[in-house]
This record gives C-alpha cells, structure tokens and sequence, in this order.
RNA sequence: GCCGGUGUGGUGGAAUUGGUAGACACAAGGGACUUAAAAUCCCUCGGUAGCAAUACCAUACCGGUUCGAGCCCGGUCACCGGCACCA
C-alpha cells in the first residue's frame, strides 16, 4: 500500500534539492552542447506579490526549457526584476519607507513564490534593475547613445500625466489617458531629454522579416511605426514665404483648392502684422493649445472640424498658379509630416468635411467614384482616372504618381518623401525612484556628460520621494547633490535631476543575465557571443509597442557600436493570452475575483497549479479561471501517484501500450514546441487512461515520468525516485518515438456513399483501393446505401477514407 | 472609420490544416463500494423522432466551390484586440 500523494512535503523536498543541487545552472561556452536560450519578461516586484498571470507564461517557458535540458540543450532560463517605477515609490510616499527597502522585501516574496512553483531558473544569475551594479551599465548606454547623437534635450509640448505629475511618452498613452492611471493627459511644454528611435524607424520595420515573431505583433509594430511614402511640395505663400507640405496623393495637386497649416506652426507667428483677423486667429491658436489630448480624441472621434481662414495670407498652387486661401485648424497635427498640408477635398474624408463646413471649393481630379460633392473619392488603386489635372489626364492614380513627382523634382519644388508615425522617445522622468540621468549642466560648457568612471551616478537619499507640483524631480531639491562641478572645465554646475523611465533596465536585461556579476562590462564578449541572441522570448501583447520596440531599438543601437554579436536581441517571440476571472471577466481587486497562487498551490500544490494553467485553453487566448476545472487536474495527478499501487514488470514498453506510448511521445513533442501545452496535457492523461485499461510495465511508466515531468516537475522526481529508477527524471534524455510504432496494422477507415458517412470498416494498414471497396461494400450498412447502385467512382484516401459515388443501375 | 483576430455541446476546449465533428477535461444524471459521507471505480451525456436498430438535423447567419467544408471563396451579424484627424 503506497502512501497517499501527500503533495506539501514532496514539493518541499525537491525545492530544497533544487537549490542545493543546482541542476538548471546554465554553463557559459559549454561547447558539447547546443544552447537554448529562453526568456520570459522579467516581473515588476510589486506589493501584492505574485499573480496567475505571471504563471501562465513563466509555466510555459519552463516547460520548455526542462524539455530542451532533456533534449540535450545547454539551457539559460534566467529570471531577474524590474524594481524601478511609480508604484514602489507611491506605496514609500504613503509610508514613509525608503522605496530601496520596499523593492528588497517585494523581491524576497516574489522570490518565494517563485520558488514555490518549482521554476527551473538559475537562481545564480538573478539581476535587478535598481541594484546600482547594474543601473551603472543602464547609465553606461544612456552615455553611449549621448556621445553618438541619439540623446538630445530639447523643450517641446509633452505628454504630462496629472495624477503621476510626470512625461510620459507617447506610447504610455492611450486613448489620450495615461496608460498606468487612467488619469488625464494634458500637453505641457517642457525640456526633455529624447532618444532618437526614429533614426531606427526604417530598420525596426525591415529587421522584423527574418524574425520567427508572431504576426500580429510584426503587424502592431509596423502599425505603430506607420510608415508612408509620398512627396513633400513647396507652396509659395502671398508673403513670399516658401510652404512645404506632405501629402501621399501628389497625383491630385490639381485638385488642392486650400491650404491648412498647424495652428502651433511658425508662419502663423511670422504673419501676425498681415493678417486682419489676427486675433480670430490668435483666439484659435490659444484654444487649440489649452486642449488635452483626451479632448482632442473625442472631437476626432466626432470629425467636428474647426478652423480659421488667415485673412490677409493666400497661397498659391504651383501646378495651376491659381491662389487659394490658407487656414489654421488642430486637424493638422503639428508634430506630422512638416506641421502643413495641401487640402483636396474631392479626394479625401478629412478634408472634404472641412471644405463642406467652410464652404471651400471641391474640384474632381480623379473620375471613377460617386459624386464628389456628396462624398471624397479616396480610393488609391487603378479605379480612378485622373481628370481636370493637364498632363496627368488619362493616368490611373498608381501611373499618375511617378509622372507628377519627377515633374515636381524636375521644377525644384518637390522630391519623393517617407514619413514615419513613430516620434522620438521622451526619455525623463520627473520622478524619485529610476536611474539617474548621468549629465551635467555647466553655463560655460552646456550639457557634459558625466566621466565612465564616476558611474554608477548613485540615487541620493532625499528627505521627501513626493512629486514636486511645479513638474521638478524631487531630486532638484537636494542641494547638495544638484551642485557640483563640470567635469569638462572645472566650473560650478548642476545635475540633471530627472531619472529615467522604467523602459530603461528593461531594454537590455537580458544581456546581463548573460553574464550577471561582470564588473567591466554590461557582459563579456565570450558571454554575449555565446547565448546571443534570445532563442525564444515569450510575453504580454501589452509590451509590442513599448518594451519590445524600445529594446529592439537599443540592441540595435549597441550592434551598431560593436557592444553586441547580433542585429536583433530576439530570435523568436510568443505571446500569451490573459487569464481572466472565473466569470470571463477581468480578474481585479474590486471585482474580488483574484486568485492568489499561493492558495492554489497550498490547497492542490503547486504540480497541480502549473498543470491547470497549461491545460487551461489555447496559450495564446485568454482564458477564464475555472476552480473545478482546477479539482480535474488534480485528480489527474492523484491518478498518476494511485499509479504506483499497480505492479509494474518489465523494463520495456509493454506490448498493450507501446503503440499509445510512441503517439504520446510524438504528440507531447510537437505539442510543447508548438505550444499546444492543452493538447499535450490531454494526451498524457489518455495514456494514463490507457494504464488503468491495460496495465502498465516499468518501462510504460518510464516513459509517462520524463514525458509529464515539464509540467509537474516534483511528483515526477518523487515516483522516479521511488519507483528506483536511476538520477533525476529532469536529468534524463527525452524520450524518442519511432514512427513506424505509432501505426497500428489494422486501421479503422470510414466509408462514405455519396459524401455521406454510412459505415466504417476495419482493413489491413495500406490496403489497396479494391480490397478497401470490397470490404465497404461487404459492410451492412453500406450495403443499403448501394444495393440496386452503380459504382461511378471511387475516391481512395489511403488509411482514411473511402467514399463511393454511385447512381442508380439503368433498367 | 482603418488594420488584425475570434465565433464548435450545459462549460473549458479538440479536430493530423479539405477526409469519421465534439479528443481530453469540467458540470450533470445513473450505478458500485460504504452504517453514512468524502474519496475511488463503472456507465450515460449535441439536438429531434423511435423500445430499438436507425434516420434526419447540427460547427454564428446566408450563399458558393468540391465526391466531401468547422477548415477554402463571397456576403451578413456579433464579440475581442490594436491604431485612430498620421495628410
């Protein structure tokens, strides 16, 4: 009689082994082996500790990853924390507790917990953003993307955050709220340090081709990018002043009958003494700049136009030297193209409610759609024909446009242009709790960056962590930190006193698992070269525009100054579905439907946890909490254990299950790698089904161990140790199927008359067509189907399907 | 509005990518064991008709291609995600 599957002190036991024993440590340069490098996205160690929505992915890549060991991968499987950020410093405001303590007693619990799932990380190589050994090399990069022009300060309207009192970039913002509070946005003209990312644009966008990504997030990043191509043309105005505009439709210049430049554009300043309804205008400009972004998202939502006419001011059209009038209007968005565009508004949406609600006059130039004055023709392909256009008469759009842009280049007032959506990275952060900003203001030298060998530029200790209300980082209160002298000339100078968004640790911390405690470098050489680049990364859909294209953009950057081995820093990338509450709906404190890991695992243990999450649904969907569904996976696992109260003789598969053993193991396979975790779960408890049928030999059970042992690592070691096999069931070589064993000699076919199922028959593996029929046509119930019938055609799908088209006999 | 995705039993979900729809579970019902309960084990379980064998219907809806469609094509509806005045 075996004990009962006492899951509490199993778990303990093999957790403790596992950090003694050490077996996941991953060996640098271990050249008997392949590499794997797997990675999931590190954890912000937030107070409330761990979530099931950091197991669902971390189970996954674990399962992975203790199957590649067995495959015979050297593995890297690391885990680390993104300790910096807004909620760590809220929760030390409010308790007046250093934000460094408050991180260092969130790791250790999440640490903890961790470690109760059983993960196989390499617990030596743990990183943490704000540990100043590694925020030194954050500040490193920032000084290398300084000394090679991508870092720049400038003033510029910036995204401020009410609540947060901080800039945030413009991906943290969504839907004109901030993406962390949901509180609203207002625009704020202030000095910021940026990141040039749009220098990277163009490569962002054809890197992603050679990578294994999913799709959908190659399609949100090129989305997010928003590449167009088009042609820039100059507009001379009345003033004599030269208007460029972009437009990606230079075929219908002939059609452009105004003008409408961004209210924030500099002619409208320039033009203050010619124009006649300067304060009109004036009035606009002040009311377009009060907006928040929120408002402006709603009024899009409407396409409620609004603008003034520049009265004094007319532009005139360089195809047809005909003038036509200028208007200022937030529909222009100043930070787009070159802030002015040409308006034809037979041809486009936006222009053409503007021109109805202005009374602006719509000219056709592209026949082939519904009346222009009713609705824009906007359609870009060969359906249209250009008309009223001289010489682009007759052209279909698509011909029209090389003919109009050579024109343009060859008159001096236009050249073929791309524009991207993607704007620079606002890169300060008016906050206590990230990296500082590594620079120096001296009013004789200007920005200097700080010495390579004063860093890390360490985070002082302040008396307040509070935001300052005139937007200053409460670093600028610390007098004494702030002085200083330039290290260029020797003079007084200030610190800059913002830090760094929490993006920053987060764009580069899978280098540094690769070599975690180097001193000289962000990793050495041998290091970077042997684990570059990640082999699978696997993360939130959340993260596509955000930390996945940051980090792309800085590995890119460090390629480009020989830092790294590789263009890209991820070979392939997954993506998870959320977990949700039991009811479908979002797990959330105040809905109370938030289920703490730590319950599951005391009550069921964690082997029962990680095999519920994997069998929950399709990875990449969401996927509803079930507390049943929970039970039926623990009863699996109870099954397995009661297992062990059968006799088990025989070193090999025995010959009742070798044929279910070799389909397991093939499914299983394929399934982890392609992600099937369900299926794959599904498939192992059909065998288990099949022991209990026929009974199993040690050799079976072998087999059912190393195959379950991924997914519920502790009872596997448990039985395998118990059951007297040698080693460790995480140390042994995965199973191999031989693929003429998963085929039966008989198989069951079915057999249709007329494309309808009527029977099935059981015939030798590969019969030939006229044994198969013989045998349908011998089946009873096929037999009615075909009586008083003429064969007309046989379609043959060998050990499928036979399905007989047949019509009455004649007489 | 634009781009992408999804829609299968009471529920979560399978379906070798055009070849026996509903694997594997959950829930439910029945039975065995038990003084009883829990646990465990066995059986039933898409719908309609029928005692049954069986027949017909069935993968959001309408139509098409095909010997054969959950899967391909055209259209419609619903939900989810991303972007949103980007010229």
């Amino acid at each position: 009689m075996t004990l009962k599957y006492d899951h509490t002190a199993i778990e303990k036991k093999w957790q403790a082994r596992w950090l003694e024993e050490k077996p996941f440590a991953a060996r640098t340069g271990d050249t008997d082996k392949p590499k794997f490098y797997g990675l999931v996205e590190f954890p912000y160690p937030s107070g409330n500790g761990l979530h099931v929505g950091h197991a669902r992915p971390y189970t996954a890549m674990d399962v992975v990853a203790r199957k590649k060991r067995m495959d015979g991968y050297n593995v890297l499987f690391p885990i680390g924390f993104d300790a910096f950020g807004l909620p760590t410093e809220n929760y030390a405001i409010k308790n007046h507790i250093h934000p460094a303590k408050v991180t260092r007693d969130n790791i250790a619990n999440f640490t903890r917990q961790l470690q109760m799932l059983g993960y196989s990380f390499d617990w030596d190589r743990v990183v943490d953003t704000t540990d100043p050994t590694y925020y030194k090399w954050t500040q490193w990069i920032f000084l290398q993307l300084y000394k090679h022009g991508l870092a720049y300060k400038t003033s510029m309207p910036v995204n401020w955050c009410t609540s947060c009192k901080c800039v945030l970039a413009n991906e943290e913002v969504v839907e004109g709220v901030c993406e962390r509070c949901g509180s609203a946005v207002v625009r704020k003209e202030k000095s910021q340090w940026m990141l040039k990312i749009t220098e990277y644009a163009q490569r962002l966008i054809d890197d992603l081709d050679g990578l294994d990504f999913i799709e959908r997030v190659k399609l949100q990043q090129k989305n997010w990018i928003g590449r167009s191509t088009g042609a820039e043309v100059t507009f001379k105005a009345t003033t004599g002043d030269e208007i460029v505009v972009f437009t990606t439709r230079p075929d219908t210049l002939f059609g452009a009958t105004y003008m409408v430049i961004s209210p924030e554009h500099r002619f409208v300043q320039a033009w203050k003494d010619q124009l006649s309804n300067w304060d009109e205008v004036t009035a606009y400009v002040a009311e377009a700049a009060r907006k928040s972004d929120f408002e402006r998202t709603e009024l899009a939502a409407d396409k409620e136009k609004t603008g003034v006419m520049l009265q004094g001011v007319a532009a005139v059209n360089p195809v047809n030297g005909r003038e036509i009038p200028i208007f200022i209007s937030d529909y222009v968005l100043a930070s787009y193209g070159t802030g002015a565009i040409m308006a034809v508004p037979a041809h486009d949406t936006r222009d053409w409610a503007f021109a109805k609600k202005f009374g602006c006059e719509i000219i056709e130039v592209v026949a082939g759609g519904e009346d222009v004055q009713k609705e824009a023709f906007t359609a870009k392909d060969d359906t249209g024909i250009l008309v009223n256009s001289d010489f682009l008469n007759g052209l279909t759009v698509k011909q029209a446009i090389p003919v109009i842009t050579k024109w343009l280049e060859d008159k001096g007032i236009g050249h073929e242009q791309v524009n991207y959506k993607l704007r620079d990275w606002v890169f300060s952060r008016q906050r206590y709790w990230g990296e500082p900003i590594p620079m120096v203001w001296c009013d004789k030298c200007g920005w200097v960056p700080l010495p390579e060998d004063q860093l890390p530029l360490l985070l002082p200790e302040v008396e307040s962590y509070e935001p300052t209300d005139d937007g200053e980082s409460p670093l600028s209160k610390m007098i004494d930190w702030v002085n200083t002298t330039c290290p260029h000339c020797g003079g007084p100078a200030k610190r800059e006193t913002d830090t760094m968004p929490q993006w920053a640790g987060s764009s580069w911390y899978f280098l540094r698992y690769m070599d975690p405690h180097n001193a000289e470098a962000i990793a050495s050489k041998a290091a970077l070269s042997y684990w570059s680049p990640v082999d699978w990364y696997n993360g939130g859909m959340e993260h596509t525009t955000l930390h996945l294209l940051y980090s792309r953009f800085w590995h890119k950057f460090l390629y480009d100054i020989g830092v790294v081995p590789t263009k890209e820093p991820y070979a392939k990338r997954t993506s998870h579905g959320m977990i949700l509450g039991e009811g479908g709906e979002k797990m959330s404190k105040s809905r109370g439907n938030v289920i703490n890991p730590n319950d599951i695992i005391e009550q069921f243990g964690a082997d029962t946890m990680r095999t519920y999450i994997m069998f929950i649904g399709d990875f990449e969907k969401a996927a509803a909490w079930s507390a049943n569904a929970v039970k039926g996976c623990k009863r699996f696992l109870d099954r397995v254990w009661n297992l062990s109260e059968m006799e088990h003789t025989g070193e090999d598969y025995s010959s009742a299950n070798e044929a279910a053993i070799h389909k397991a193991i093939k499914k299983v396979s394929e399934d982890i790698e392609a992600m099937k975790f369900n299926t794959a779960i599904a498939a192992l408890m059909a065998l288990v089904n099949d022991f209990y049928a026929n009974g199993a030999s040690r050799g079976d059970m072998k087999a059912l161990l190393l195959m379950l042992s991924p997914f519920a690592p502790h009872i596997c070691e448990e039985m395998w140790e118990q059951m007297g096999f040698a080693g460790r069931v995480g140390q042994q070589s995965w199973p191999v199927y031989d693929a003429s064993k998963t085929i039966a000699s008989m198989v069951e076919m079915a057999v249709q008359v007329g494309g309808k199922l009527r029977g099935t028959i059981s015939v030798a593996m590969d019969s030939e067509q006229e044994a198969v029929v013989a045998a349908a046509l011998e089946n009873k119930k096929v037999a009615k189907f075909t009586e008083g019938m003429e064969i007309v055609k046989v379609i043959h799908v060998p050990n499928k399907l036979v399905n007989l088209i047949v019509k009455p006999k004649k007489g």
